[in-house]
DNA sequence: GCAATGACGCTCT
DNA sequence: CAGAGCGCCATTG
């Protein structure tokens, strides 16, 4: 893939202004697109495949100017903790986030949160069950 | 250019 | 297992 960088942004309806960082975070919306449906990765994981460790935080800059006509799966980026901080910026985001995934097959504990050992992405996926 | 902020992660309590 | 504190680094004001 060559210029399609640009068609492809301007497909998830990125602005001129966010097209200059995206050299930086273009990475993380990469990986965050390579997410397998019904399957999970944390913020650290994104920035860690992306070749940015350390970065998590900007990961979730990038997902905060995302603007929501993207069809960045943006649901299946969750915190460490297996727990959905949207609702920080999002009010009702975690509700909306949670109810995508379970969805896609993605089961909440009673906790509220999910479990990465089995949909983590990069986990044991032979493990999850149908 | 400096100071403050933040959709996070790890460690300690 | 849950909560609080500190650290990392890029974006924003």
């Amino acid at each position: 893939m060559k210029g399609s960088c640009a068609a492809t942004l301007g497909r998830l309806g990125i602005r001129p202004v966010e097209r200059r960082r995206e050299s930086t975070w273009e990475k993380y919306y990469a990986v965050i697109r390579r997410i397998p449906r019904g399957r999970v990765a944390t913020y650290g994981q994104v920035a860690r495949m992306a070749g940015r460790p350390r970065h998590a935080r900007q990961v979730g800059y990038a997902l905060y100017t995302l603007p929501q006509g993207s069809k960045l799966p943006w649901h299946r980026v969750v915190n460490a903790t297996g727990g959905l901080s949207v609702g920080r910026v999002v009010p009702g985001g975690d509700l909306a986030q949670r109810f995508r995934l379970e969805r896609e097959g993605v089961a909440f504990g009673l906790n509220g949160r999910i479990a990465l050992k089995r949909y983590g992405w990069g986990q044991s996926s032979a493990r999850r069950r149908r």
